[in-house]
DNA sequence: GCTAGTTAATTTCCTGTGCAACTAATTTTG
DNA sequence: CAAAATTAGTTGCACAGGAAATTAACTAGC
């Protein structure tokens, strides 16, 4: 009912006009600024796929993430997961306290360096990985299910060349 | 001094091995995984490109967005913002008072409808995006700066489809 | 071996934002 | 035309998350 008149709404202005190229008045056209039309995708897939995990699995973003993290690779620390995922410290730490109290990962105090923890999978973590793996990646599927194998690639491959530019942006500014 | 390790860590592991194709097993390559590797992505140039207005035009990227969407638009209602960028009612209620406040942006009652209040730049508010929209172009140039033309165009194209995707699979689920 | 500095993780404080309840204006229905 | 339903925008509340202070474990310098 009241979504009609917001699905059309959406990127409805600015049917074709001056199609390619910024503009050089002083004007912006947010859908053709990649900053915000990235981030309002982003934003929008993400939201849409954390209903899959919050509504059915009690799991925000922050701790999906590190259970993804460590179903990969099985040994992990906070400080490690901060650097993977650009996550703040503050999150992982908060995401891990959680994981701990359903039982989903256990965490012990490094031997080598007993400020660090280690971060496991428990068979709980691991069990409810076994659900909801699969159920993320059919989801992804739908979601690029009209792109073809090239564009997903090509989209991929576009993504590390922003992300390495981005590193180079940053070392500057 | 800090930034080295965390550099490298970014996207380190994983390598080169199983180079395409989502894995089957019971764990998931979160950098395989589109809808991470996006929001990561726009995250982190979502929050770069906030520093250039938080730091030095105290804009939030809400205010920022009302802003240049009135720069396209010279009269637009919260609603059709809403509708425009899927933002929050609150958030843009809250954005609009304090460009207001500010007064970077003017609201009257709309005459035909005395619930809704047209919003307009202001010249404060005019003079302000005469500054930042050319640095917001210029940051943007620099990250797509390695892109070839065909892959920032195929990069919207893909996006479009993603987002009509995005719509189809919201309807259903 | 003790002091100063560093580092991993936690905690505190505070801001922003989503949700839901609300207010006020408008439209619809009977 | 009055009552009910809808709609634009605001506000209250709760919570997530970032910055900075804090704690605890480690390292370096003397």
């Amino acid at each position: 009912m009241n979504t009609e008149e917001e699905r059309q709404a959406g990127l409805a202005m600015e049917g074709d006009e001056d199609l390619a190229g910024p503009p050089t008045k002083q004007e912006l056209d947010l859908n053709q600024f990649l900053p915000y039309r990235l981030n309002s995708l982003a934003d929008r897939i993400s939201q849409a796929l954390a209903e899959l995990y919050e509504e059915r699995y009690q799991l925000n973003i922050a701790q999906w993430r590190i259970l993804a993290w460590l179903s990969h690779c099985d040994e992990l620390t906070a400080k490690k997961i901060c650097a993977y995922t650009y996550m703040d410290k503050a999150r992982v730490s908060r995401a891990i306290q959680g994981l701990e109290e359903r039982g989903l990962i256990s965490r012990t105090p490094a031997p080598e360096d007993q400020r660090q923890q280690d971060l496991h999978l428990t068979a709980a973590g691991r069990k409810l990985l076994t659900k909801l793996i699969p159920e993320a990646q059919a989801w992804e599927a739908e979601l690029v299910a009209t792109l073809t194998a090239g564009e997903y690639r090509d989209l991929l491959n576009v993504m590390r060349k922003l992300e390495r530019q981005l590193e180079r942006i940053g070392e500057k500014g």
